[in-house]
This record gives structure tokens, sequence and C-alpha cells, in this order.
DNA sequence: TGAAACTATGCAAACGTTTGCAGAGCCGGT
DNA sequence: ACCGGCTCTGCAAACGTTTGCATAGTTTCA
């Protein structure tokens, strides 16, 4: 039922080998036979089997992408990007979802390994050992984590917080307070680096959590937070901002009058909450693309091409309505 | 440097068959030599390499899942289901965006229709006569749209607005606006027909639109809505609903109070919109994992087993704080 | 004791490609 | 007239599996 290349080729009065070379290495045959090779493939509606392909060239023409959470917004949005650039290099993309799952992760990496030429790590949360075990089964590149020497994109939060800083500092804010995020995340890490960068001898930082980076944790964090006095908060990510600004409204602090409320991620309901959120926009779609281009270039040249095996993402503060001056005490 | 089927075999003296059967037919080969067999596979490393395999039984052991949109929440969450649901069958899923475009989604089709055994089209945007070129290349399961005979998981939404429909007039109100999605969604149309059905001699429905869905349009609807004098809003999803929420709150419209509001989906953000919001929940994950439930069956059983070519999933209505009785007149 | 029926294994062909090698035809230079 | 080189094409081997058929060994039963 499928046609195949044997098809094309007996219908089109010539070899395999031409068909093949007709698509794979045009300037090998004769235009003019090209041309009708072409058409007659065109006419039957065939398509090559990459899996045959794949076979001899030991090249799959896939790779795949293990994000931590589908249900994430973060995800989706760099997903998006993967999937658009991927296939502008004619490449298709797997896609798992480990749950949060280190070990689920390993066992994805694993099993994708023999079936894709490369694999994307989003924000992996595999330990440094498990780490280890699956560097070196296929060609990794990572998204917002960074492991030894392996290519990378990463969106380093550190420009951002010293805009969300300078931010608050230029209202008023004097005692403010960072929400952490899971301990063990890279993106947390670097976030209370860019922190401690960002540090000015005019305003307090109160450190709170860990946290789950989720909206459900928000209320527990808010409550911490109005027992500090503080008067503005940046929270590790948007969710856990809005779960924030949320128990905030049922106790009655009233957002952004009593209290500022800056998140990370400019996820798509942060611009759709009310108020809307002042967060630190992460080019995520680009970072998706970027990913890609890191992984095919890794994979066509081949030698140790030491050069752009990173790529740094820079962040932007968006303003909106969840900060402003604070209220006199 | 890829560990193969004859390195297993050589290692532990047998035939590659051996090996092989060991792995598909475990009852074929003697208890002894298969787990002797198995053991050597797992020090080497052996992972069989599925595009051989494939090339010769003819099935991939993959699918591909193809959504309009992921940045559109609704998708990220059926595609949950569809990703958990294979990996327990076994299967690794392609996915792809076709960004809206219905001419891309069929070429996505078609690409993948080579290296995948089946693919799950969610809420298609297809046109009938490009279906009808696609119908047939592969083995299709659709999620929220019925086409013909094809096998299909729906999510009919009659239920869920019937229950709206009555919740709304339970509080009082006795005027309600319905904000219709694309005209021609699937989706759109099953609701406006259980909104017909679920019609009540006391309410007066207002239909308005058509909207995109999403938060982008809502502003405008909402200024539709307030010119016309209703008390209760029924939007074609949340997305649209929380645009509509947010312009309203601009025009100082108070919701509930003023103006009652109910959407669709449940995507994450409804619940942690302020106020949450009142909306019909789908069963996404459960729909993905009913897709694939489908794909399956009707890969491994041959026949036409007319069976349960059809999954319907019922929806339920979640009520919050976007909704209460219709401020006095 | 011998045939029949199993059981466990190996051999080799097949799946749909790509690609090294070689041959055929042609052109230009001597 | 011959040779070297170039251009185009075909043959056949290879990629890593699965599987029909054959074979060798073992058991069962009359």
């Amino acid at each position: 039922m499928p046609v195949t290349i044997q098809d094309v080729a007996r219908e089109a009065g010539v070899s395999v080998s031409t068909v093949s070379r007709a698509f794979t290495v045009p300037d090998l045959v004769k235009e003019e036979t090209r041309q009708h090779v072409l058409q007659t493939a065109e006419r039957l509606g065939y398509r090559p089997n990459r899996a045959a392909r794949g076979l001899i060239t030991g090249k799959t023409g896939n790779f795949g992408v293990i994000v931590p959470d589908l249900s994430n917004p973060f995800f989706p949005t760099v997903l998006k990007g993967v999937q658009a650039r991927a296939r502008e290099a004619d490449y298709a993309v797997f896609l798992a979802d480990c749950d949060e799952n280190p070990a689920e992760e390993m066992a994805l990496v694993q099993a994708m390994a023999k079936q894709v030429d490369g694999v994307i790590l989003c924000s992996s949360r595999m330990t440094p050992s498990q780490l280890d075990r699956v560097v070196g089964t296929t060609s990794l590149v990572f998204i917002n984590r960074q492991v030894r020497d392996s290519p990378a994109v990463l969106m380093g939060p550190a420009g951002g917080m010293r805009q969300a800083i300078d931010h608050l500092a230029a209202l008023g804010h004097r005692r403010v307070a960072y929400l952490n995020g899971p301990k063990t995340s890279w993106s947390n890490r670097e976030r209370r680096r860019g922190l401690r960068q960002a540090a000015r001898h005019d305003m307090e930082i109160v450190e709170l959590g860990p946290f789950a980076p989720r909206f459900e944790a928000g209320p527990h964090a808010a409550d911490l937070v109005i027992a500090e006095g503080v008067t503005a908060i940046i929270a590790f990510n948007d969710l856990l901002a809005l779960g924030v600004m949320s128990r905030l409204a049922d106790r009655g602090v009233a957002v952004p009058e009593e209290m500022s409320v800056v998140g990370f991620d400019d996820i798509p309901m942060a611009g759709m909450a009310t108020p809307p959120l002042t967060t630190v926009a992460m080019q995520n779609e680009r970072a998706g693309r970027a990913a890609v281009d890191l992984l095919v270039n890794l994979l066509t040249v081949s030698g140790a091409d030491a050069g752009d095996l990173r790529r740094d993402l820079e962040c932007q503060l968006i303003v909106r309505a969840s900060t402003t001056v604070p209220a006199r005490s």
C-alpha cells in the first residue's frame, strides 16, 4: 500500500539509486532525469521512509524534548519555539513530560536515545549523578540548566532581577521579600544570585521559603509575607506570585496599594490577572528556537567547535499594575 | 558505538534470532537461555532499534499529536494525558503545533504519516476537503471534532451548558448573553446546540460574536455585552471570559455583583482569576488518554470492530465566585 | 523401538533506504 | 586513433531488526 522508492524507480524507468540521489544529492543526477523522477514521485505520492533512511545514515531526523510538567504554563511556550524551529530545520520532535520526576526523566532520555539525534532537556530535574549516566548516550542540549560544558541556553535572570530591584527601589520600597522556589532548582539559585548582585544599601531583603513553584503555595507564602511587614514581594515565579495575590485579596491587603508584587516568567495569565502582574519576561520561545539551533549545530559540525555552545538570553522587566509606590505607613 | 542485537548475540553465544525472540516472543525461547540473553543485553546496555524493527514489522511504535496552538492553555492539559497514556502503552509521541493553520496541519499529518502508526488530531481546524485528503494516509483519531465515522473522543458540552443555564436560572438571571467562538469550530457549534437544547421559557438568550477564543477578544465582547443590558454572560471559553472580566473591571462593572460570568474549559488560570471563574470543566487529560486508547485499539484489533469508535466525556459545571444572583435593577 | 509431535534454536530473506564501486558513454587533447 | 578524465547511472552491500522455514534434540505414545 505505501509507495516506496522501488515503485518510483520502476514507474520512472530508472534504478532506485537514481531516485534516491534525485532527492538527496541532486547534482549527481542529470537535470532532465531528475525532474522526471521528481514528477513521478510526486504523482505517486511518494514520501521517503525516514526510518529506513535513518537505519543506514545513522541519523533519524528526529529529536526529543523533555519537560518537567506540561501543566506548568512556562513550558508550552518554550515548546512552541522548539517545535517551530525544528520544523524549519526539517526535524520532527518527540515530546515527553516526566512529571517532575528525575528518575522518570532519566529513563525517558535513555528510551529516546535510539530514536533521536539529540535531546533537549528543559529545566532538567536530574541529579548530577543521573546526568552523568545519560550524558554521552545521545547529544544533549539544556535549557535553563548549566551542566559542565554541555551546550545550553540560559535565561539568566540576573539582569531582570536587577531591573526588578531598581524598579521597586525607585518606587520607594525599602523592605522587600523574596519568595524562594525549589532549592534544588538552577533557576532559583540564579535568581538568588541575581538578587545578591543587585543588592543595594538602601534596601533590605527578606528571604522566605522555599515554596513549590505553584499557585497553591501562594497562600502560605502570603501569610508569611504579611507577618514580615514588607511593602513589596518578588516571587520565584508568576504562579507563586498569583497565588500570593489571591491570598492577599482574601485577607484584604490591596495590591498594589498596600503590597507590590513582582513575578518571574511572564506566563500568559500574568497579563490577565487583576491587577495585571509586573513580572520579568523570559524569551521562552526564542530559547526554544535557540536550543534547536544549538542542537543542529552540534550535529552538523562534527569537530569540537568550542564556539557557541552556550546561549544567554536577556530577560526584561515588564511593569504592569501590581507594583506602585508603597503606602505611607 | 551503539550496541546492536548482534553484539548481544555474540556475547551471549546465541544467534540473533534467539535474542530477538527473547524480547518479543519470550515463550518461544527456553527460560534459561532467555534469562541469560536478557542479562547480557542489560549488561551491554542494549536497547532495540525501533526504526529497524519498524522497518520490518510495519509498526513504528510512535504516534503523532497535532494541536492548533500550544500557547492556548487548553491543549497542554490534553497533551499531558496523551503523553502519559502513550508511555504506559509503550508508544512515543511526536508533537506538532500547526499555529491554527489548516494547510499546515494537513502538511504535518502527511509528513508524519510514514513515521507513526497513527495521529491524534486535537480540535482539528482542517476543512472537510482537506480532511478527505488525509483520511486514509494513516490512522486518525480526533479529539473534539466529529468527522463521518472516524474514531473520536468528544467532550460534548451539552450537559455542561445545561448545568450552566440552570445554574444561572436558579440564581434568578432572566437575560443572558452567549459569546460565540470561531464559527467554524466544532466546539462552538456544539455549545450553541447545547444552548438551544437547554433553552427555557423563562430565560432570554442574546447571542453575540463570533469572537476569537482569546483573552484579547474579551474587551470588545465586554463592551457589546454591556450595551445589551444582560445580567449574565456565558463565554465560548475561559480565555474569552477572562478578557471580558478584565474589561468589565476597567469599566467599573463589578463581577459577580453586577454581571455574572461563566466560561468553558476550566483552564488553570480560571481558578486563579479574581474573582475565580465559574466554568464548565472538560476532562482534558482523560480525553487525551481516551484518544490514545482508541488509537491503540484501532491498531491492535484488526477487523472492523465497529464497537467503541467514539468516546463521549461528560463535562461538569464548576461554580466559583464569578456568578451570583443578579443585582436588583 | 520407532514414528509422531513438540521444543528450542539457527539460517537467511526481507523491510526501504543510502552509498562505494564500477561501467558506459562522451568530450577534448595529443 | 588513443587515452585520460568527466558525467551519469546501475549493481549490490549494508544498516538492525523480525520471522518463515528448516533442523536437531527431546518427549510421548502405541
